[in-house]
Formats: structure tokens, sequence, C-alpha cells
DNA sequence: ATTGCTAGAGAACAAATGTTCTCGAATCGA
DNA sequence: TCGATTCGAGAACATTTGTTCTCTAGCAAT
């Protein structure tokens, strides 16, 4: 999908950057800042702020990082593209993946128009069937034309509801994912928040 | 990129002291850091740090900011709460819900360790019943220890496999959630790639 | 070996940092 | 109107910052 990856290199960056780099987004993802060079030494394993600043110097040729106006430290978009595995990896050693790897951003991927988007957590069942359950959470688009076969967020009865859309005779009705449940034919105009582009899970919270 | 306040304050937060929070999250949103005092004087539109001082002190006793072992300002999730937080409201009126969103919350939502965490694309339709279909995207946690019940990415015949690790008279097997494919009772040693932490779906690609 | 190159250590430096004072100006309540 | 309180300005301060030196060890290629 795009260019150059964590756990290798595409354009100049040597193994060792690799490893800095990764040490770098740990302690970013645990406080959503970067260090301070002296804190740097410590997270890197350097002794010297000297080493620190070259390392990363060489992470801001690489792409990785970049500077305010101010010359403060900031990642780049690429600092948070993740490894994605191709789908057939030899099975020698998974430590040093390096083959079929690729970078993803998972922002750019699951979210195309952030200030229509919305991300709503799913509460009940009734849309099992189609692999959508009770606490994943929902990328909503807003201001999208809906078509039938979409899952739509739709206001039920003042209540966010998750179902697939459908018309049938010309009228549009919710249907679920669940024999369990009902399909809804909207008494009135059918009131939609938005429709679902995405779907986050998180396992073992 | 952003508007000014969370849906109004959780605990003791002056009306200005949301605004300054406003302010302080786009430049956030802009640069995934927190600026220097200088610069948070201009961004602030405040003219002494000192007052600077005082504004991040009030929003750390809110639960905004945080300080690192170092000292240094880091948000807390309650700063990034935006994204997920306008929801749980019914739905009164929902045009005025649809702020937008950080794309950025997802990604930071979803990978603990990035150095550890690769993305791997599902193929094939054994894991349905657990909602986990072909075409999603599923996030690996390598080096982690995986309990039975964990759903985990093995190593079969050189190919991704992703089933929910069982154990069986003290032996490992691998369960499919769908009841086409049969059990999988590793001949020798069971390889494993990693645990699978998250999930990613896309719609209407 | 010899040469060249790079990563990192360590010291020195000016500049910027964040804290803590004091003090003025609003704001609020009675 | 008066006091009490809070917010912000401004100055002073010791620390820390990040950069730039020089220097050494390790590595690769010859």
């Amino acid at each position: 999908m795009r260019k150059s990856n964590p756990s290798e290199s595409s354009s100049t960056e040597s193994s060792k950057d690799a490893t800095y780099l990764g040490l770098l987004q740990n302690y970013y993802a645990d406080w959503k800042s970067l260090p301070s060079y002296n804190r740097l030494c410590e997270v890197l394993g350097l002794a010297s702020r000297s080493a620190v600043s070259k390392v990363l110097n060489r992470l801001r040729d690489a792409g990785f990082l970049a500077r305010t106006p101010d010359a403060m430290w900031v990642p780049t978009a690429q600092f948070f593209e993740r490894a994605l595995a191709a789908f057939r990896v030899p099975a020698g050693a998974p430590d040093t993946v390096g083959e079929g790897v690729d970078a993803f951003a998972v922002d750019a991927y699951l979210i195309a128009k952030p200030s229509h988007t919305t991300l709503v957590p799913v509460k009940g069942d009734s849309m099992i069937d189609a692999g959508i359950f009770s606490g994943d959470i929902v990328v909503v688009e807003q201001r999208v034309a809906a078509k039938p076969g979409d899952v739509v967020v739709a206001i039920v009865d003042n209540e966010f509801t998750i179902k697939t859309l459908a018309m049938e005779r010309g009228k549009y009705l919710l249907r679920p994912a669940n024999r369990a449940y009902p399909v809804i034919r909207p008494s009135g105009q059918l009131e939609l928040f938005g429709v679902v582009v995405g779907l986050i899970r998180k396992y073992r919270s």
C-alpha cells in the first residue's frame, strides 16, 4: 500500500534505527508525547544526548519525525503507520518478518472524512449475524446518501439503532441481522444518523 | 480543525478553561504534541508563562492533563474523550452531535505496543461465528503469552490461520468459529504468531 | 594492516525552560 | 459599596534544554 515501514527499511534506515523507532513508538503509545532528550537517553538505551540528537535527525531524514516551527520534535503520519503482513509468510522466524511486510495507516484506512465521521459504541446484539457485536465501535459517516444494503445508524424512538437499510415496495425499512429481532418499518420519515463505513473491536480490553 | 470543548465539563472547570482546553486540543490535533510554554502563550492567547502554568495546573486538576515521571505535560484519556463521549447521550439533537473525530483516536485505541504489533488481513470464513470475516484486518500483538480462549494467529502449513486457542487434556488446539471447519490439533509444536487484540473492518470499501 | 566511515560518549555552551514570586485588574457575593 | 477571590501580567531564578564540539570504538572494504 504505502512506503517504508517500521520493522524494516525501504528508504535509508539502519536496522538499529528501526529499533529506536519502535522504542519511540512504544513510548509515544504510553504517553502520547515524545520525551525530552534526557529521558530519550533512557528510553533508547543511549548514554549521551548527542547520540539522541543524531538518532532523531536520522529518523527525521527517514520521514518518521518532523519539527514544529518552534523546533519541537513531532511525529509524522508515517510514524503512525503499522506493519501490515502479507497473506503468506514463511513460517521460519515470525520475529523477523521482514518479508511481505507493508506499511498501513489505520486512521486513513477507516476515516476518510474526519469532520463528518463519528464513532458510535454498539449496544445490543441485533446485528450479530453481520459480525457487529455489543461493545464494538462503528465508524459512522454522516451526511452521506445511504443505499439499500448499507449498514446504517438510524434514530428510532430517540435511540441509536444499527440496522441494515432495505427497501421494499418503494418504502425503506430497517432489517436486523438476528432472527430474534423484528424488521422495523418506520411509520413516518426514516431518521438516519449516518452510514456505517467501518468497525473497530478490541479484544481482552 | 476542532471546535471548543467536549460536552461541557466533567468536574470543576470554568468556561474559560474550556476554551483553553479546546485550543490545546486543536494544537494537539495538528501536531500530536503539546507545545512549550512560550508557544502556549501564543496558542492560548496569554502573555505570561506564569498564566500558562496556572492554566495547565487547572486542566490537570480537572483531569485533562497529567505529568510524566519527568514532569512533562501529557494529555490524559479524558483529553481525547470527545471522540466517544458524545454518543452516550440520547439522540436528542443528532445534528449537533456530529463534531468530527480525531482519526488519531482509533489508532491509539487499538494499538498499545506499536513495535510488537502487526496488522494481518483475514482470509477465509473459519471465524465468522466470532464476527471475524474475510477482508477484515486483525490487530495482532506478538510476543505476548496466549491463554486459552484468546483468538490467536497461528502458523499452520506455512499460512496464517486465525483460530481460538483452546486446551484439551493438557494439549493446545485451535478451534474455528464455524462448524464447517475442523478443529486443528497441531501435530508437533504449536506455532503461534501472536494474539489478536483488535479488529478493523471497512464497509463499502 | 590500513583506510574510511559511522555510531555513540562525553564535555561545554548559549538559550530556553518551567516555577515561583509580587502585583494589578476583574469578577463575584452580600 | 466593600471585601474576597481569582485570573493574568511581569520579573527573577535555578535548571534543563538541545546543539555542537572532539574523541574513541567498531565495522567494512580494500
